[in-house]
RNA sequence: GGGCCCGUAGUCUAGUCUGGUUAGGACGUCGCUCUCACACGGCGAAAAUCCCCGGUUCAACUCCGGGCGGGCCCA
């Protein structure tokens, strides 16, 4: 290098340790830091899942996508917002409570409930600060200062306001309805944390008598030990085999019970022998055919899933012993005739992989099908990006036959406001605006408003998780806190998600918000793609394939983790992990780093006189940051950080640096050209590091102070386009002109520094200079 | 069974809405090359019946119909 051009930049490649460094620096600075602004349009107020703490490791998928979020938010200060990005954790529900009882080998019923809590607030802290540790280490710019959390008394109150809300609406009520029951958390479950597995399972087939008739009838079951709870055969109407049998009796084996034959469209004559038996409860559809048939349940299995008296023998056995004993019994009988393995497609509890069971309870509902039209309504008017998962929420609003059951039968949760008379079982609400706990509070009532009796029993139940997560927006908003704050930033402006919880969390936030302010909570939502392994499967730690994302950000740096996430997959695909990949991406920030170095020795001039050459570089320049503000502007980071890349390494690097280099170090240019070549030099550089500054946020702050300034590049906002009248032919032309070069060098044997003949076409005669002094080229 | 999305080189993707280019790029592979920003570089090469079959059209990766395959979700 020329001794009067010196580099401020050392190394040949960025340090990912530089990042602990630039980090300090933002928290010293409190760049970050919310100050709402009075109009409010220039609030970009963002909803954030608030992660989960359910065990190590962080899913490296989740962790893409809070980077992703974070892009979002620089980019909106970029463009001069004021944004809210909130940082929260949210605590309650059942992932907690398995953790705790795992890690401190307790079980929970077993425990004191204070006791056991105290262990979850415990694990949760440790969790948490594992959690938060990451959020910083991949350069999350959120409020710290203002974390929250959804198990704070701050937080419950809301919760438990909301409900006391929704209650006096007249949206809640108690119903003793089959629900899907986990036996191993002890809780009811709402259908969205249902997940459906094929299992392997036998398929019995049982011989039925026909009362008063010689006749027999098979009927196959993967559930034999629920024929206690028998209380029908039912056949299809337009199966002629049966149509002689249906309105006669039947005889249960084992329990000796008569039942009715019917017929119902809902049996698929080609399962088993075409014959099915409806038990209290099998599946759904027994539910159905329950309700529809008006037929009296009987209860067969109790909430620790064994079976229940009324089982006879089996009574206190578990469900699945209770069926190999009573398939055992039934072959003994000689009434299974058939027993075969099939694999079945069987719901199981998502947290636990627990076979669901079908059981009658007293829950609280929400209602949630009266909502249905309106629901639609908002969905429609929430811009989505991508708009194709819009989608998924439609759908889901139209499957929806029975209301939200809210309650749950556990101890880390908001607890259910209520108490109820000790002798006449009235419900009482107390006054929002405190955080209650029934099941240790003493009721702040004196008398029962029905009978005037003075004792009260605390309801023990807490509510389902998304009753508080789905409060977010309100929440961060400060709903019933500070109304000022609240006008200036509701509804917020854009929620960002996975498109797996657009079923829960996306859901019930409208729902909720809809119930409880009448609109919609925010006016974008951001569904993004999921991170599966490397072959496309979902990652879970129960398959093995989990990745621990710590080990890479350790040696490939966050930056290189982060631009990997954005040049992945587009808006709202699924993307998979490959540590291969991780590192191209590294590759590409030690392109950027020495591209930044290599500028940095030359001066920066306020102004220039600038060549063809240059104007049609910063033309290039112009396009690209105009699409890459317009990409930002609909929360897409991939076409930024692709179409960055390409730009810096492909047309950039390869062609407008080597044909102004000569000219920067003022080989055979004037002043001028030389400082011409400086402008534009410096320019794309600035424009660079300012578009990426968002996706990679370490290295071009590190870069940008040691550059241009002292105040930090995530304080500065994006260039302006600038624009010369130059074709997208002549911009080619170049291209393939060097390109042409090149290979006709490469073909002759030649290095790069000797000299060729070559005939410049005529329409890049503006840029022949640069291209002789670049190519050697001789006449 | 239904819905949504997707099927482009070994892998990941752009392009498809608004039909016409030698189908662009990245990772990986191979060859040459340490040329004064970068060998985590440069240059080049090999590598794609654009899932299949029909239709529309002068012309289809792109539009239409029908298959097949994958993913996610619902029943």
């Amino acid at each position: 290098m020329q001794p009067q051009f010196s580099a401020k930049l050392e190394a040949t490649s960025w340090d990912p340790k530089l990042e602990a460094e630039m980090r300090q620096t933002w928290e010293f600075e409190r760049i970050f830091d919310f100050k709402p602004s009075n109009n409010k349009n220039r609030n970009f107020v963002m909803d954030t899942p608030p992660p989960y703490p359910s065990g190590k490791p962080w899913h490296p998928g989740a962790l893409t996508q809070y980077t992703q979020i974070d892009m979002t938010a620089r980019a909106a200060r970029m463009r001069g917002l004021n944004v809210l990005y909130p940082i929260g954790i949210d605590r309650n529900g059942l992932p907690v409570e398995i953790f705790a009882e795992r890690k401190y080998r307790v079980q929970m019923r077993k425990t004191p409930r204070e006791e056991f809590i105290n262990l979850c607030k415990h694990a949760l802290d440790d969790l948490e600060a594992y959690m938060i540790g990451l959020l910083k280490t991949l350069g999350i710019s959120g409020d710290y200062y203002n974390k929250y959390r959804t198990d704070s008394e701050e937080y419950r109150k809301l919760t438990q306001w909301s409900f006391i809300e929704l209650w006096k609406k007249g949206l809640v009520y108690l119903a003793n309805r089959p629900n899907n029951y986990c036996v191993d958390c002890n809780t009811t479950i709402a259908d969205a944390e249902i997940e459906y597995e094929e299992l392997p399972t036998f398929l019995v087939t049982n011989t039925f008598k026909v009362k008063d008739s010689k006749a027999e009838l098979s009927v196959a079951t993967t559930r034999p030990e629920l024929l206690v709870a028998c209380q029908m055969l039912v056949v299809n109407p337009a199966d002629g085999r049966y149509r002689k049998h249906v309105g006669k009796t039947a005889i249960v084996p084992i329990y000796n019970r008569e039942v009715p034959i019917r017929a119902h469209k809902s049996v698929d004559p080609k399962f088993g022998s075409g014959v099915v038996m409806v038990c209290s409860y099998g599946d759904y559809n027994d539910v159905m055919l329950f309700r529809e048939f008006k037929l009296k349940e009987i209860v067969a299995v109790d909430l620790d899933g064994k079976m229940m008296a009324v089982a006879g023998k089996y009574a206190g056995v578990p469900v699945k012993d209770a069926r190999s004993q009573v398939i055992q019994d039934l072959q003994e009988m000689g009434v299974a005739t058939k027993v075969e393995q099939i694999q079945h497609r069987t719901p199981l509890c998502e947290r636990s992989h627990t076979p669901i069971e079908i059981v009658p309870m007293e829950e609280y509902y929400l209602k949630q099908l009266d909502f249905k039209p309106a629901l639609r309504k908002m969905a429609k008017r929430i811009e989505f990006h991508p708009a194709m998962h819009r989608q998924i929420l439609l759908d889901w609003i139209d499957v929806l036959t029975t209301d939200y059951p809210i309650s749950r039968r556990r101890y880390y949760s908001t607890e259910i406001p209520v108490w109820f008379c000790s002798k006449c079982s009235t419900p009482h609400l107390p006054k929002p605006g405190v955080y209650y706990r029934p099941w240790r509070d003493e009721a702040p009532f004196k008398k029962c408003k029905k009978c005037g009796n003075a004792r009260f029993v605390g309801e023990t139940r807490t509510f389902d998780t998304w009753m508080d997560s789905s409060l977010s927006p309100l929440y961060v908003t400060k709903y019933m806190k500070n109304t000022k704050f609240h006008a200036l930033t509701y509804p917020a402006t854009l929620r960002m998600q996975g498109k797996d919880i657009v079923r829960t969390w996306l859901y019930y936030t409208l729902l909720k918000s809809y119930q409880l302010t009448g609109r919609e909570p925010f006016k974008h939502a951001w569904v993004g793609g999921l991170g599966q392994d490397s072959q496309g499967r979902a990652m879970r730690k129960s398959l093995g394939n989990f990745v621990d994302p710590e080990p890479i950000f350790v040696k490939y740096g966050a930056d290189a983790f982060r631009f990997w996430g954005a040049s992945e997959a587009g808006l709202g695909y699924d993307f998979r992990f490959s540590e291969e990949r991780i590192a191209g991406a590294g590759k590409f920030l030690t392109k950027l780093w020495n591209t930044c170095r290599f500028i940095s020795s030359f001066p920066v001039p306020e102004t220039a006189e600038l060549t063809w050459t240059d104007k049609w570089m910063l033309n290039e320049l112009g396009k690209l940051t105009q699409e890459c503000v317009a990409a930002y502007e609909r929360f897409d980071v991939f076409t930024v950080a692709t179409k960055v890349r390409e730009f810096l390494w492909n047309v950039f690097a390869s062609n407008y640096l080597e044909m102004a280099k000569g000219r920067a170090y003022g080989d055979g240019a004037t002043k001028g050209e030389q400082e011409a070549a400086w402008y534009t030099l410096h320019t794309v550089v600035r424009s660079m590091l300012l578009l990426l500054a968002p996706v990679t946020p370490y290295l071009t702050d590190y870069a940008w102070r040691k550059l241009y300034g002292t105040q930090s590049v995530h304080l500065e906002a994006f260039p302006k386009p600038q624009r010369f009248d130059i074709s997208e032919k002549v911009s080619q032309s170049i291209m393939e002109f060097n390109a042409q070069v090149w290979k006709t060098k490469r073909d002759k044997g030649l290095a790069l520094k000797d000299p060729i003949a070559a005939r410049i076409p005529a329409n890049l005669k503006h840029f022949e200079k640069d291209l002789v002094r670049m190519h050697h080229i001789t006449k």
